[in-house]
DNA sequence: CGTGATTTTGCACACCTATGCAAGCCTCGG
DNA sequence: CCGAGGCTTGCATAGGTGTGCAAAATCACG
């Protein structure tokens, strides 16, 4: 394997400088004519500028980590995937870091240790599960930081969720239109933001209406939880369902049908929230409150551009309002239909 | 923000030279009472060793880059997980590519010319979209390559795969043991060795076993796609099909229960490939061949990890065996049950 | 054509670490 | 006590780029 051309061969076939090769290829100002011989031979040689080399000097590496714990909610791979492509078109890329299991404070040092190692130029924190600790480090480290799908009140870190509270209220409106006599809620973790502002839109809405829920579950955005949360639910009568999310939806439904042999939405009716693109699969065609995937992935990135060329620019909150998607997993108010 | 701290500052108030501390952070040889000096400045300190400065001079960057294009199918975010958790022990990062939807040559290009700019010790090909230029690029360019749940035949290259054509051998056993009459195939994309090496091995298999298939569609692994085999298949009358992966097996199974009226696994059975989390869902309860994720990734990251750090070990070929997974989704023949 | 303003260019250094080389140290056997 | 051999250590340089500074070149204009 040859050796990598470098700037200097660059500019030794072109007769100019190395520093002249450098500015054609950091944008810095070049004159017409030398810009022209550089380009072409770099063309020649094929030349490329070591990244390394030039993030070491500038101490940017166009690298923006990305941390993620729960991909097994179909949600977050979605918005991964979105995440990469976006980045790429920006001239940045996804460094990928996984939160073990039960992330203790350890762990969690850990990960922002090797993010500053790799100095990454911005972070993403896609994970509900992680605690404070990360995004204070963070921060502390002076690195742009984008909450995402995670809220963190007086943190004064920018953040981009969906419109929870409304979210819930808007379920709460749906559900008390149609009719439901006994209302309970399969919360999402109330550890997290997102869980605790749907769920809060939620009962508000309900009392707002003069009604109340039946009872409340903690889910924690798991499989057995949530069969668990039902369980008691339905023990109490409950004819109507709201689930903190698409994920959790689905377990509910299955147990309610297969276990239960309750009918849905006949027996019971089932909203979830995120509209994953399995809501739509017919097996669970799921009424549920859309997430602006693309919406918020967009703002996230321009937030945490926004931050990282411009250090004056301050975080902001941003909240993104999603529609409520009528479907057949739960009974359609007469006025909707 | 103060100055980053260097190992010259180390060296300084560990009253050494700076290479001594280099060779401390490097795992080269040096005293006891050296070592133990230096970590006692450097902690002070809160030295840690610039990755880049390092990649620059070793020229290993200690990253491995992912390619991935079709997360949409919930096999690979599980698989991602894995190889980023994986790889972070070994002390490796995973930095992600997404090809574009239509990925032309240009893009396949752009992908690897960047790939070789951050200078990635090794490559992960997890797509079984893109074709056979990328993975040559990377050959050529002389960085390590292992081909994840995709193979090509003669390429030389490293791969690991489930056991496909036994997979698809062990459908056909199942389903004639059934005692089903018309078996049809939903196969997957053609245009991939997976999808092909399953209908192979199910189609060869069916007619060692004195039968053969009423028909076989390309579902091109897409929803849509299935859908249209499925009614073609159906019109010809098939009691049972054999889809490509699960995810097509799931809108197969709503188009035949919900669209067409007909029951399964009464009127047709339905057999899928992967094992993803959803097949176990009560709403499917998907028979399907498992593809053994954690060994076939735990594989992949023995495989490239070897040839990264002995550059004589050779690419082979492995192949996972993985079990049919008896549910509900199938009509199961007497002597299994 | 001369002068000042402006752009372009090259020089040299900085970024931070790893490593070949030679010199220094220690150890051990005779 | 001496010499050989092995382990440590420091020196100096390489790895490839960006950038401040000053010199050179270009331009505008009277």
């Amino acid at each position: 394997m040859s050796r990598r051309v470098t700037s200097l061969d660059v500019a030794a076939r072109a007769g100019v400088s190395q520093s002249a090769v450098s500015r054609v290829f950091s944008g810095a100002s070049a004159s017409k004519d030398t810009a022209a011989k550089v380009r072409a031979a770099a063309e020649a040689l094929g030349y490329r500028p070591n990244v390394l080399a030039r993030s070491l000097i500038t101490g940017r590496s166009r690298i923006i980590g990305m941390v993620v714990a729960y991909l097994g909610n179909p949600f977050y791979p979605d918005a991964l995937e979105r995440f990469s492509r976006i980045l790429q078109d920006e001239g940045y890329h996804t460094l990928v870091f996984t939160l073990p299991e039960g992330a203790g404070d350890t762990d969690t040092d850990r990960i922002v240790q090797q993010m500053l190692d790799h100095q990454v130029d911005g972070i993403i924190l896609a994970s509900v599960g992680l605690g404070d600790a990360l995004a204070a480090r963070c921060e502390a480290a002076g690195i742009p930081v984008v909450l995402f799908n995670r809220g963190q009140a007086g943190s004064g870190l920018a953040q981009v969720t969906s419109a929870n509270r409304l979210g819930g209220a808007k379920v709460a409106e749906f559900l008390v239109a149609g009719n439901h006599a006994r209302i309970g809620h399969v919360a999402g973790w109330q550890g997290s933001s997102t869980g605790r502002d749907r769920t809060e839109g939620f009962l508000d809405r309900l009392v707002a209406l003069g009604t109340e829920a039946v009872g409340v579950e903690d889910g924690r955005y798991d499989h057995a939880e949530a069969v668990r949360a039902t369980d008691i639910l339905i023990a109490k009568g409950c004819d109507a369902l709201f689930v903190g999310n698409d994920h959790m939806a689905f377990a509910v439904m299955d147990h309610l049908r297969f276990d239960l042999g309750l009918s849905v939405p006949g027996d019971v009716s089932v909203v979830g929230y995120d509209d994953v693109p399995m809501a739509a699969f017919a097996a669970y065609d799921l009424t549920t409150v859309r997430q602006p995937v693309g919406r918020m992935v967009k703002a996230t990135v321009t937030g945490l551009l926004d931050q990282i060329e411009d250090t004056s620019a301050r975080a902001d909150i941003t909240e993104i309002d999603g529609p409520l998607i009528l479907r057949g997993s739960a009974r359609i108010p007469e006025g909707l239909k």
